[in-house]
DNA sequence: AATTTTTTCCAAAGCGCTTTGGAAAACTCA
DNA sequence: TGAGTTTTCCAAAGCGCTTTGGAAAAAATT
């Protein structure tokens, strides 16, 4: 069923069927009823390439997703964080499309082709580096966008929608001081993440607001995967001069961190404290009546619907100053922390 | 720029510009190169949307995710999968279209609008029931699809991949009887999913063969979250009768398992046997030089990948006889299990 | 050189929608 | 009642591509 049929089938114009449907004032609410009854009868919709190419509009939005610059690996993230997003796009007749670059393409690439064809109304940036390329890159190219994060070192202004990374590990790591700990050790993500990057500032922000120094040798970066808290902690704990608690950039990373502590014979919360983030995953709650862990909560799926209205804002009104939200954390206390070990 | 403009630029029609960049043999060499070179130089590629009104293909394949009936959770397998199907698809010029459906609302209207807006060639059936009712609607739709995964109670043909789910976990329990472990405990996915039935029925299967009694009371089912690991474990090794091994659907249930077992001041690989599926995701690879769990693995990216070629596949041969495939699982031995106990 | 065959190219139609510019019909109001 | 206003509707153009049917140019054959 096309829109020609349908006008034929009641009697009307293609126009007047068009403009019943879309909502056009110049008709009569008698017919827009009618037509409006008819168009779900028959299970009409508009064809979605002919409505683009007369509106000139994609109705999608894309998503890159390159894993060659981290090791092939999809952040754990990702599904929740666009479940969030994709909700909002329904809601306003948008798609989501998702483009997997191959290993060894070029991401800059899609960009261009997405350009060309021009296949999406706007783009969402994910994992922004410190110095991410794609914000100057989609900025001259002209494709409207907002960047899941910041990129530290880009100056011009862009869209943008941010947990505050600093904070959180101000907090957290103040929390710990609380709590007697001065030897802290860091788990963080790789660090040219922008993300990281952040947790590391508020993470030595509040050592050394404490008079505590900085000792790079318990501070580690790397793609967060549960064997790699497992394998820092493992050696942390043979050390000479092992920490008495542990900040994690993810629940995943917590949870390796966890193993090992428990391997070692040794109890967390008691002899070793662990802090994570935590982003709230579905298959993930940490939230039993007392938490497995002490986080910094900060659900990535609101983060998505939010994320979500903020462009969708900006394709409605190109002309708009670049939004920018910063989102703050929940520091909530579980069962994986408690006072300094004395002795 | 598009066609026009670059038929312009290069004195030829249109046509001769788009059979010159579609490979039709009509077309000079010589003539071919010099559009070809012209198009890479100003970066022209055709539009989508005309293209798709033009020829009738949309390029693009749909995914339908919806979260409300798995208590608003998105499969951790996600990601993934969907790397490995969209690394395929980008191969072949498709584009990924993913539809998150909002709570409350219908999935099988999405697959409607599809059809009514052609927006996308295929589908792809992600987390299918035992009795799941897509296969039917779609079928009586009118869009191919391929299932990640089957229906049992389903019995007309349909493309479908899937893992040898019974098989892995006729061997899963092989393996830990042979250890000598006689009480099994098993912690499975949700019992509607097709995957789960099927490894119930493997799990039963091998303990009716070695004439061991099937009880309901160590066997369970539910989404596959670390706390459902960690409380069933805990629950189980409080219990009068606690069994000797444990068999998880899913990494992240086993992790939980092991939580559990080490609190309880117990030895995994020791006092208690862990045996898990292991779908290889990316930010867990269970491949240390002696895995951390003893698992029956099948990496479910290369699934992704696998799906997507068949897809592409049916998409271009409509006639064709629905293909399906069935993947083994490798049985790796990890550090989890070991003989029961004697006492 | 004249004819046939092959190669190379093109004009124009059509995909299904939105939207412009107007026309017809229905209402006002003096 | 007739001029002006508003409401309701339509024909046709255009979005950018593919593709059909056919013509011109080049090559091969008689």
């Amino acid at each position: 069923m096309n829109l020609k049929e349908l006008s034929e089938l009641l009697n009307l114009s293609q126009t007047t069927v068009s403009r019943a449907l879309n909502g056009f004032p110049e008709v009569s609410e008698r017919t827009r009823e009618r037509v409006q009854k008819a168009a779900k009868q028959n299970n009409y919709a508009p064809n979605k390439a002919a409505r683009g190419l007369a509106t000139g509009q994609a109705l999608s939005i894309g998503h890159v997703i390159s894993t060659t610059n981290q090791n092939e690996m999809v952040n754990p993230v990702f599904g929740d964080f666009v479940a969030g997003v994709g909700e909002v796009y329904s809601k306003h007749g948008y798609k989501m499309l998702l483009s997997i670059v191959p290993p060894g393409e070029d991401e800059y690439q899609v960009y261009r082709e997405f350009k060309a064809q021009s296949t999406v109304d706007a783009v969402v940036v994910q994992s922004p580096s410190v110095d991410d390329g794609r914000i100057e890159f989609l900025n001259k190219l002209g494709i409207p966008f907002i960047v899941h994060g910041r990129a530290s070192e880009c100056k011009v202004p862009y869209a943008w929608l941010d947990v505050n990374n600093r904070s959180a590990f101000v907090r957290a790591t103040d929390f710990l001081h609380d709590l007697g700990h001065r030897r802290i050790a860091l788990l963080n993500g790789r660090e040219h993440m922008d993300f990281a990057h952040r947790r590391q500032q508020g993470y030595e922000s509040s050592l050394s607001s404490h008079g505590i120094e900085i000792d790079p040798s318990i501070m580690f970066s790397s793609d967060m995967t549960e064997s790699y808290g497992y394998q820092r902690t493992a050696e942390l704990l043979k050390s000479d001069n092992p920490p008495t608690a542990i900040l994690t950039a993810s629940i995943i990373v917590a949870l390796g961190a966890r193993r090992a502590v428990q391997q070692a014979g040794l109890t967390v919360g008691q002899d070793i404290s662990i802090v994570t983030h935590d982003d709230r995953l579905s298959y993930f709650h940490n939230t039993a009546d007392v938490p497995m862990f002490t986080a910094t909560k900060s659900s990535v799926r609101e983060a998505g619907q939010r994320l979500a209205e903020l462009l969708i804002q900006m394709i409605a009104n190109p002309n708009m100053e670049p939004p920018t939200e910063l989102l703050e954390v929940e520091l909530t206390i579980g069962n994986s922390t408690g006072p300094a070990p004395t002795n």
